[in-house]
DNA sequence: ACATTAAGTGTAGGTTGAACACTCAATGGT
DNA sequence: ACCATTGAGTGTTCAACCTACACTTAATGT
């Protein structure tokens, strides 16, 4: 049975000298003081002057937008290995509804968000030195511009959950770092209290770390100094049902580090 | 310490009147005969005329890019609801790199993807009549148009860890089925075969699926027939720990049906 | 030497997952 | 009427893992 189709011979093909353009915005995460903390800059432009934002940048034309948004991150003063993916893209233009302009994203005009979701180690942190860019603790964060709040859940959202099943964590550390500091990371990011004993059982059971030959001595009894274990956790031997819920089954074809 | 900021008193606004255009690609599954499937579409236009495709449009100036992928699925012939997710965004444009050109998604000039994932349950499957689209099995797929291979693997990837902790297998399935259709439905997203027992075991106990006071006559031997539990999976008792990798901490805050 | 701080450690009970094979109800063909 | 075929339905045992829970120890600073 065949019906006539209703589609085109070909894709409509809008002419492209229409306002469009594309944000990257960049939500990056560090842990400061065991409390996540997100980068954020104070505009000090219009739209939104003088209100707290996304550290982004508009995509130029011609530009692949992961190459917008490295080049915004080295901009921010980044130059170490980071951990990014793509998040999500967001997208509302303004409308006329029933006669009343609905406004969309950005005053401006039309701008589609890219947004990346970035980890950044604790001394890479400390290296971000321009005026009216500072990192900003996620319990307590201020009025955002445009739609950055709703972007920032999100972010927060995946990274619990990449928490979970990748070791996203260790991003959050420095090269070495005692159980406790490990522990705290995953209380801060899951906003729970976890098991002292347990923890370090299921981490050491895991082999997801080893330990140096260093201690700490920040504390008053001094604390071994681990190191996340690159080369065992690659192996993970998980066996496949649907009760295993802990792994994606691939590695994610998209994640990107560099 | 204060650092001269080298950043610009405001962004970079680029002229609109450069060639960008947003092409919404839904990627389709259903489940025909214990196989899953895709929706494609034969182009018989250029560019990749003759060549299988994901069932596309390129979003109209000024129309909200979930828009543009809604009207597309209507036209497709899908009035039900769908489950519906933002899967990434995909981009290449054409590069000069030493001299050559690398040519970018489409030839036709600088176009991003946004990449949908989309279930259709197997009734409504059935309802897609166009000339020139077609289900075809994901396991042997043809040569696909643009990077519409690279979408629909991620969007396998996607598939596949979703269905181990949302009930996304559901829609894969008429709205009453046997214990058995549904274990096939896990078995063909997961690549692997299951225990029947303990697969029957796992799912009554957490009562994500209820009798209806039907039975299937397809079998030899008369099947119980079940429905998805809407009221009781909402709860999902959990709790929290770095253990208890099962599920999200809350519903993904973009989760959409219509 | 004493108080303080955080590191480090073990066990028992319950839950969950994995492995494994036969009986039963109905159909269709002889 | 019988028999062969097909796929539905069902339990148990062992191992692994998760959870709850409290004291000792190494160092510091007063």
């Amino acid at each position: 049975m065949v019906t006539l189709s209703r589609h085109p011979a070909a894709e409509t093909w809008p002419d492209a000298a229409v306002s469009l353009r594309i944000s990257v915005d960049p939500v990056l995460f560090t842990q400061i003081g065991g409390r996540l903390h997100v980068l954020l800059r104070l505009r000090s432009w219009a739209p939104y002057e003088g209100v707290w934002a996304l550290p982004g940048a508009i995509n130029p034309p011609g530009e692949q937008i992961e190459v917008t948004m490295w080049r915004e991150l080295r901009d921010l003063g980044f130059s170490q290995e980071l951990w990014v993916e793509q998040l999500k893209t967001f997208d509302r233009p303004a409308q006329s509804v029933g006669g009343r302009t609905v406004p969309g994203r950005d005053p401006r005009g039309r701008v589609i968000s890219v947004a990346y979701f970035a980890i950044v180690q604790p001394e890479a942190a400390a290296t971000v030195q321009r005026t009216g860019v500072e990192w900003r603790p996620l319990d307590d964060l201020p009025a955002l511009a445009f739609d950055h709040e709703e972007i920032v859940k999100y972010a927060l959202w995946r990274l619990r959950n990449k928490i979970q099943y990748t070791p996203v964590a260790f991003e959050l550390l420095p090269r070495e770092f005692t159980l406790t500091d490990l522990q705290e990371v995953y209380e801060a990011v899951l906003g729970a209290k976890l098991d002292k004993r347990n923890f370090r059982r299921k981490v050491l059971s895991e082999r997801v770390v080893v330990p140096t030959d260093r201690l700490s001595r920040r504390e008053k009894r001094p604390a071994q100094l681990y190191r996340f274990n690159d080369r065992h956790f690659a192996y993970s031997p998980r066996r496949l049902s649907i009760e295993n819920l802990a792994e994606p089954l691939t590695t994610e074809p998209s994640g990107s580090r560099a």
